[in-house]
RNA sequence: GCCGAUGUAGCUCAGCUGGCUAGAGCAGCUGAUUUGUAAUCAGCAGGUCGUGGGUUCGAGUCCCUCCAUCGGCUCCA
């Protein structure tokens, strides 16, 4: 018998080899139905053995992250079977739970498979499933590892970086793969599955070695959970950009101009002037200077500072003059430029930090297949700026700037973002320049400001910038793949390779830190998150057009002239839709053209001199005057959009 | 760049296994209607079926090349 620690803190004694579910039933029979693993002092486990004795037990259901992943982590072995019957030929190789579902990487030699081979995966999995085969972990020797996977490189190859003795196979059915465990108790809990999609992916994660081929699915407990997780997908594809972007008349994209080039139509370009606007402004009271650079560098600029042998001459966009050996560059980044405009005037401590900031619009030759929408492009203009200050002034400018980021993620609805700290590869020090010394200098001022600002942030290592570390701001798009917008990155690499000086009080020639730093991080990335996160729906002090003036029939058009005279006034952006439709029609239309607030004007409005206000949405304010509507229009404002 | 999928009217889509003049809704144009909170009615016009080649008596449909887009991988200054 085995003593347990249940949830509610009660001690009972179990039966060696009971399941999870029967320990939970014995506390309550409807806790048992939800049940799908459990855990003993933090390790998930099958069943219970005598290493849980006195052990303590947690529950895991279908509503925490642990139950999840046990649960697709076992979905993920059920795949690999069905892959394994129906393809014979096909070696196994890695198949892990992720946010939502699970993959599995299989080399399919000769053989592929597309979308049309989903449903029949799909059914024999589901079969497998019905089978209710218990999932047992158990002890192999790396020697008998080894010989159950011969023929099989990529299993070889993970059983050969483990210990003798560490080493366990997961069997259900007649199915074993190398497993560490985590499984739910029987394949029988399974009940939906959808194979999602198929992408090639590298082993191990480099370019070098084997394509695999990924498997992605995804499976629930009930058939109605997996119908609503696919209906929630269908509804985040109507917030994605591109589809919105469209439909509001934002950008556009042209075969004829070329991929990765956004063309901006006349309202995406009053939206983005607007953000500029909004972010000029702060950073003048910040202590910034606009300053303004080429389109084009010569090649040796950016030889100079390194980026040239860093990513390669297939990176850049290349202009050849008249001059036989004269070349430039697109310009693939404003930092040189600034560089050279400090080095234009002579410094002393007592000038810095100075500030350049720039609305830079850079180019760089992404590989065709990473372009996306707006949020991966060929040509995008960053919200840069390049800050000059002595060491001993980084800490405090790197905090001014965290300000900034933050101002400008709270004017725009951002809560969900998360901090990231990237931090060099101590295994790949090759892939950075810059002295250890400083690059330890740099990484400690980021986590300082980090941890002074209160900011909740994670670690990443091996994601700096290879000139210095960055402390990034993630927001997630609509289905949830993590984008970088914000940005703050520490350098004491280009002022060395630009010569940077001022002059200390000790009238020696000092070398300054650089920060670079963009809030946004892109024009174009950030509108395209920002589309993403409101639908459409941008903050009032943003959108286009804030007001439709909707005419009741064409009799009004005078009104009409009036009232969007008047709002103007208060400067309200507004327009009049004085077509020869009907009201219904016109409230449609600006429903879905996302218009936050429509007049009605007709026979009642222009008696009284008065307005009737709807808000997107259908909320009716009744009829005012446009006096007390421009009120309300700025308190709205007012809620999101704070002076820094 | 790699793996898989897709490309038909301005937009969203139909067109089954190759077979008459390629369809629909919305948008557009013309006319009627002059409207009270999410689509008024009628008529008209609009397409070298992404590009180039091939197979076939015949290709939107089958095969190949290229281009673009989508989902991933790699990359992301």
């Amino acid at each position: 018998m085995i003593k347990i620690t249940l949830p509610d803190g009660s001690v009972k004694e179990f039966a060696k080899g009971s399941t999870p579910i029967a320990v939970a039933k014995s506390i309550s029979e409807g806790l048992a139905r939800n049940v799908i693993s459990a855990s003993f002092n933090n390790k998930i486990v099958e069943s219970v053995t005598p290493l849980h004795t006195d052990g303590s037990l947690t529950l895991f259901t279908w509503q925490n992250n642990e139950g999840k992943k046990a649960f697709w982590h076992s979905s993920a072995h059920v795949l690999a079977q069905a892959i394994e019957e129906l393809y014979p030929k096909a070696k196994l190789t890695i198949g892990p739970a992720i946010d939502n579902g699970f993959y599995y990487d299989v080399d399919f030699g000769a053989d592929s498979i597309s979308d049309k081979d989903f449903k029949t995966i799909e059914n024999k999995m589901l079969e497998i499933a019905r089978g209710k085969h218990d999932f047992s972990l158990r002890s192999v020797s790396k020697e008998d590892a080894l010989s159950f996977y011969k023929g099989n490189a990529f299993k070889t190859e993970l059983i050969e970086n483990l210990e003798d003795g560490t080493i366990t196979f997961c069997d259900h059915s007649t199915f074993t793969d190398l497993c560490r465990g985590g499984h739910i108790p029987n394949t029988g809990i399974i009940k939906a599955v959808k194979v999602l999609s198929v992408a090639g992916a590298y082993w191990r994660g480099d370019e070098k070695k084997p394509q695999l081929t990924r498997v992605y699915g995804i499976s629930f407990p009930k058939q109605k959970e997996l119908t609503e997780y696919l209906e929630l997908l269908e509804e985040a594809k109507k917030r994605d950009h591109r589809k919105l972007g469209k439909a509001l008349e934002l950008f556009m994209f042209s075969q004829k101009v070329g991929s990765g080039l956004p063309l901006w139509l006349p309202k995406g370009t009053a939206l983005r002037e607007r953000l500029e606007n909004f972010l000029k402004a702060a950073q003048k009271k910040a202590g910034y200077e606009m300053v303004m650079t080429p389109h084009i560098g010569q090649k040796e600029l950016y030889v100079t500072s390194g980026h040239y042998a860093k990513y390669g001459e297939d990176s850049f966009q290349s202009i050849k003059t008249p001059k036989e050996d004269e070349e430039f560059l697109l310009k693939p980044m404003n930092c040189p430029h600034h560089c050279e405009i400090y080095n234009n005037s002579q410094w002393s401590y007592k000038d810095l930090p100075i500030r350049y900031a720039e609305f830079g619009t850079v180019y760089r030759y992404e590989q065709s297949g990473e372009l996306h929408g707006l949020t991966r492009v060929r040509g995008f203009t960053q919200d840069d700026a390049h800050l000059f200050c002595t060491p001993d002034q980084l800490d405090e400018e790197f905090k001014n700037v965290i300000d900034l980021v933050l101002y400008v993620f709270s004017a725009l609805g951002f809560e969900n973002f998360t901090a990231q700290v990237s931090l060099r590869d101590p295994e790949n020090p090759d892939k950075y320049i810059g002295s250890k010394e400083n690059w330890g200098k740099a990484e400690q001022a980021i986590i300082n400001a980090a941890e002074d600002k209160g900011l909740d942030y994670v670690i990443e290592t091996g994601e700096a910038a290879f000139y210095g570390p960055k402390l990034d701001f993630m927001v997630k798009d609509a289905l949830g793949r993590k984008w970088q917008l914000g940005t703050i990155q520490v350098d004491y690499n280009l002022p060395e390779r630009f010569n940077l000086s001022y002059k200390g009080s000790d009238n020696e020639a000092h070398r300054p830190v650089m920060i670079h730093r963009a809030p946004f991080g892109s024009m174009e990335r950030f509108i395209a998150i920002l589309l993403e996160h409101t639908g459409g729906n941008f903050p009032l002090w943003l959108t286009p057009i804030q007001v439709n003036v909707l005419s009741l029939s064409e009799k009004y058009e005078k009104y009409g002239k009036k009232v969007l005279n008047l709002l103007e006034n208060h400067e309200i952006r507004a327009l009049v839709d004085n077509r020869n439709e009907t009201i219904g029609k016109k409230i449609r239309e600006a429903e879905m053209n996302k218009s936050p607030f429509m007049i009605i004007i007709g026979e009642n409005e222009e008696k009284e001199n008065k307005i009737s206000v709807r808000k997107h949405g259908g909320e009716d304010l009744g009829m005012i005057t446009i006096d007390a509507f421009a009120e309300i229009i700025q308190a709205e404002i007012n809620k999101t959009l704070k002076q820094f």
